[in-house]
DNA sequence: TCTGGGGTCCTAGGACCC
DNA sequence: TCTGGGGTCCTAGGACCC
């Protein structure tokens, strides 16, 4: 006899906006819609009143003003969603040591081991919501499950405030008419490919022959057909049990399209004290440097990365790295993004460098990293960025972002 | 008046070494 | 001197997720 798990997979409910909404009364009951900080910007999420209208995730703002006059536009504060987001988290806890974040506002518990002691999955999910809902006034949809994968699928079928239960032996009816975009991992691509081979439903996937999906998809086809069938053997990672974070980027959509090369160089410039502050704070160096161009035109983009001798996680280090493939590069349009991303990562040693002049370096950028965590990040940076008026965003959430900080790079 | 920003994983082909 | 094959690292690009 196998003994099955139980998995709950929470979900906050238009986080961001019901966060916005408990923070503040006056917003309470009304479209809103919460937006990043920079130019061009769209709809990070909105509010179930500004989805009623239509309103709707990767919208630009004007879109939103368009289908919904009305409605209140919230730069958004991501210091606030990873604080609230900690505290959801800590709640989940009381009820397994086993949870796993999957961004934000998003976590899955492994209760298997606790339900001798609540009674069962659907008592800790009720227990769950009650708690969120009176310490922080948010709601959230749960999926209970065998798996992830099921528990996740659950989570998303009743919006918001919603428990949905797949029982072991309910699976196969479950996913019978299922459509498979349904499944968290079959994206648009997928999707149009399954259904091309007249797959529409998760059964049809299950059932659907392995060679069918293999000459299809390789290695993934195998992975597809489980997925059909409802089947996930892979474990819920609790806190300090991830995998190393394998790289650090960050990238700009520009206010305006630029050519010049000067606003390009000091744009790189930010762009390599962000990544290089990040990658500080990790305690990480790497050793491949990426540069992401994306053009005016929006569809054409051009990346190149090299890889260096040595692991480099110093600003100015990484601007020159960026620069030195920007100068390979012949720019067909305008430039509308810039990204530089560290890949090739490994956990800095805390030796001091050998040389008095390194050192002071290094001390100069500590204390440079100090300020800007307290006041923000760019709030002290190299000089030919001043009188740039791009104000950085707050506080960058990654989906490595974890409750109790960055991945497991710092443990044992 | 258009379309953000942070990641992970996978594949394919080439370079290089043994 | 010629030939083959495996392993690893690298680059470029795409799909997917929140």
């Amino acid at each position: 006899m196998t003994e099955h798990r139980t998995v709950l997979h929470a979900d906050l409910n238009a986080f961001f906006a019901s966060v916005e909404q408990q923070a503040n009364p006056a917003l309470r009951g009304k479209p809103i819609a919460v937006v990043g900080g920079s130019g061009r910007t769209v709809i990070t999420t909105s509010s179930y009143e500004a989805r009623s209208f239509g309103v709707r995730t990767g919208m630009a703002v004007w879109e939103a003003k368009r289908v919904c006059p009305e409605i209140i536009i919230v730069v958004g504060d991501n210091r606030k969603y990873q604080y609230t987001s900690t505290k959801v988290n800590e709640i989940f806890r009381d009820y397994s040591p086993e949870v796993e974040s999957f961004g934000i506002d998003e976590s899955w518990i492994d209760v298997t081991h606790s339900l001798s002691i609540f009674g069962s999955a659907v008592t800790i999910a009720h227990l769950i919501k009650a708690r969120i809902l009176h310490s922080f006034g948010l709601r959230c949809s749960i999926g209970i499950a065998p798996n992830k994968l099921l528990a996740k699928l659950g989570s998303d079928q009743i919006k918001p405030d919603g428990l949905f239960i797949v029982n072991p032996e309910d699976v196969a009816r479950v996913l019978e008419r299922m459509p498979i975009q349904e499944l968290c991992g079959i994206g648009k691509k997928v999707q149009k490919t399954l259904n091309m081979m007249s797959i529409y439903t998760c059964g049809e996937l299950g059932r659907t022959e392995l060679s069918r999906l293999t000459a299809k998809f390789g290695i993934v086809g195998k992975r597809l057909k489980e997925m059909g069938q409802g089947v996930d053997n892979s474990p819920v990672v609790p806190y300090g049990q991830e995998d190393d974070v394998k790289s650090v980027g960050h990238s700009r959509t520009l206010d305006k399209d630029i050519s010049d090369p000067v606003e390009i160089k000091r744009f790189l410039l930010q762009l390599s004290e962000m990544v290089g502050s990040r990658a500080r704070r990790y305690n990480v160096s790497g050793k491949t440097v990426h540069l992401y161009i994306r053009y005016a035109d929006f569809f054409s983009s051009c990346g190149k990365q090299t890889t260096i001798k040595s692991y480099i996680n110093q600003s100015d280090d990484i601007y020159r790295t960026a620069l030195s493939i920007l100068n390979t590069i012949e720019l067909e349009q305008p430039v509308r993004l810039l990204g530089i991303s560290l890949s090739n990562l490994k956990n800095q040693d805390e030796q001091l460098p050998l040389f008095e002049e390194e050192r002071q370096k290094l001390f100069a950028t500590q204390a440079m990293d100090k300020i800007n965590q307290r006041f923000g990040e760019m709030a002290v940076t190299y000089g030919s960025l001043i009188p740039g008026k791009e104000k950085a965003g707050s506080h960058v959430i990654p989906p490595s972002w974890r409750p109790d900080g960055i991945k497991s790079l710092d443990v044992k």
